[in-house]
DNA sequence: GGGACGATTGAA
DNA sequence: TCAATCGTCCCA
């Protein structure tokens, strides 16, 4: 039976919510009552104010405020002018982090999946334990997966840039 | 107020 | 290799 990942789930530390949010079920309801259901196959993790590649390094802002609030919330904002991204926060207030989802089931790549699951920027702030058009949930699958460093960061410079922390599902066989 | 740039994507 | 496209952030 399938359950609805709770706030002590997403009060830990992103380096553990991270890699265990992979295989588990992202439900997506949309206002006429049907759901699309998703698999999480791709996650990185952003941690705290010393991640240079992690928006909370420069200190909080009006973009970046969420992340410093507790986990189990949603951070989206917009890349390049047309993509938005989705990400959970994690921890709570003491420690800005989040986990950038990048890949689902149907969707490859963060840009082409809130596309799928028609997420905006009127999801800023959604609480995942509360809401009821997005919420995660867990089907007891426990999933392998490989690590690599994360996409797009190169700025972060050469010791953030190539931190293991991107979590990809392994393909079942 | 102005300018550079981005946790991307798809086409040339 | 490069354009699309615009909010955010930093500097003046």
């Amino acid at each position: 039976m399938n359950s609805r990942l709770n706030h002590s789930f997403y009060r830990r530390d992103v380096l553990e919510v991270a890699p265990q949010l992979l295989g588990k079920t992202l439900v997506r309801r949309f206002p006429d009552g049907n759901s699309l259901r998703v698999t999480i196959t791709e996650v990185e993790a952003y941690k705290g104010t010393d991640d240079l590649g992690c928006h909370a390094s420069r200190g909080m802002t009006q973009r970046n405020r969420v992340m410093f609030d507790n986990g189990g919330l949603v951070y989206v904002y917009l890349i390049y002018g047309m993509y938005w991204m989705l990400n959970v926060v994690t921890s709570t207030h003491s420690e800005p982090q989040a986990v950038l989802i990048r890949g689902v089931t149907g969707a490859e790549g963060p840009g082409k999946l809130t596309r799928l699951l028609k997420i905006d920027g009127s999801f800023y702030g959604e609480d995942l334990v509360e809401s009821n058009r997005i919420w995660i949930e867990d089907n007891g699958i426990k999933a392998d997966y490989i690590t690599t460093p994360r996409i797009g960061i190169d700025y972060a410079g050469p010791y953030w840039s190539k931190v293991p922390w991107r979590f990809v599902l392994k393909s079942q066989s």
